[in-house]
DNA sequence: CGGCGATTTGATAATGGTCAAGTGCCGTGG
DNA sequence: CCACGGCACTTGACCATTATCAAATCGCCG
């Protein structure tokens, strides 16, 4: 299995032998991409989707005043510009945070897969839905207090990381900076800093060398009002991070 | 064209013979339902999509301290709760906020009609697409400035109306109260009210009985540094909209 | 007329932004 | 081996925006 669309459908559903050899067919170009760098641009017109195989990527959008705002992170499995399947033009920017490894995939070779194979179409479909599941949950929090708004962010990126595979003793790699954290969360950087020692000193969590471990995943939850169904995770991935991470 | 269903469709994409035939044997079920009343809970697993006919609808969650966030408004034409057909279970609450007309419309039957009917299940997909770039568009809108904020609301609901055929001379029914918008907007209502009058002062937008109108488009878009590529309307509808506003 | 919800206004307080300066940690180059 | 430069992080002081509390007004419907 080392297909990541494969992997990653076989995630989402039970595929079916005839499934597995069409997606097998799918032609990936693999591409190593260094950090802070474009994947796709806002206004950009693809011709082919981008799978983050390794590494974080984020969407991002500028806005008039000229301040970068971060709208998703984005983890291995995902595909954050799926969206350009369906949409004529691009409306955010996809970046790299840290080097990431990207799978390309020709939009020709998604619609071919999904108009003859309408339970690989409803999955990829599926998993629009949760990104837009995820967007409406930062537009709930955003408005929170901040260390409301940084423990929620943080319960979020480890339920994803974990649910992926990428998380042990409640610790995983997280190579963002203050300064991203700050464009995600709308914060000013100095501010992500205090509230980053508050919840440090709280106990709630370490963060720092590219590394977030969550030491009191309870209390981190209930500072963060975090309830992970918008996620919509299978649910045993749900009971391994239970028993992982309490 | 009295169907609904069918008129939305229409106006996404060229529909063949065959297409208006499948879309029109799909069984709908029309009903008034009265301001502030649920459509959909969070937590449920509906049987159906219920399609905007009439009328304004909002989604909403409720934070953990009790709070109500209203994550998008909903018009004619809109399907706020077309990801039900894939998610196990509603993440949010859809709520009346003035009086609707909803169409009702089976899973089973949207199904049918995308597995049989690509392009038909690519337009619903697409749909779904818009309406996460809009959630992306309020991630980012929340963090302004409030009378920014508003400004961006308004222009976007105006946009939206327009297109959707319900605005004469920049003026559109708008039958939201200040709290409406303080729960949209992250506002206080307090301040809601004073940003409106900010607003009104400044020659900008008349708001009230009501009704919404947008006396210098021009004025009002760059102040909430609104470009509407993201709403991803049909060219002619964003051609129409600039004739009419400007 | 009474009452209720929506809107308006005023005064006060706090969250969080901004400015400014300093610290610590590398990797580079002399 | 050490000095330098850059970048992320940290800290302190001040101030603007906006929330909160409280009360008054308005309009509408029964």
């Amino acid at each position: 299995m080392a297909n990541p669309l494969l992997k990653k459908l076989a995630q989402m559903i039970a595929l079916s032998a005839s499934e597995r050899a069409a997606i097998g067919e799918v032609p990936l170009r693999l591409v190593t991409i260094r950090a802070d760098q474009d994947i796709v641009r806002e206004g950009d017109r693809p011709s082919r989707c981008a799978m983050i195989v390794g590494g974080i990527s984020c969407t991002a959008k500028v806005t008039g005043s000229g301040r970068r705002q971060i709208t998703a992170f984005h983890i291995a499995g995902d595909i954050p510009d799926l969206m350009s399947l369906h949409l004529d033009q691009m409306d955010s920017d996809i970046q790299t945070v840290t080097e990431c490894e990207v799978a390309f995939i020709d939009h020709a070779a998604v619609r071919f897969l999904c108009e003859r194979h309408w339970r690989i179409a409803a999955a990829l479909w599926r998993s629009t839905l949760i990104d837009a599941a995820i967007f409406r949950e930062w537009t709930v929090n955003v408005k929170r207090r901040s260390p409301e708004r940084l423990a929620h962010l943080f319960c979020e990126v480890m339920a994803r990381m974990e649910a992926a595979g990428l998380v042990t003793d409640r610790k995983c790699q997280l190579r963002l900076t203050q300064g991203d954290l700050s464009e995600a969360t709308g914060m000013s950087p100095v501010h992500v800093n205090r509230t980053l020692q508050a919840l440090r000193s709280g106990g709630l969590i370490s963060f720092g060398n590219g590394e977030l471990t969550i030491h009191d995943w309870e209390g981190l939850a209930s500072l963060g009002d975090f309830v992970s169904d918008y996620l919509h995770l299978p649910q045993d991935a749900i009971l391994t991070r239970d028993v992982a991470l309490s």
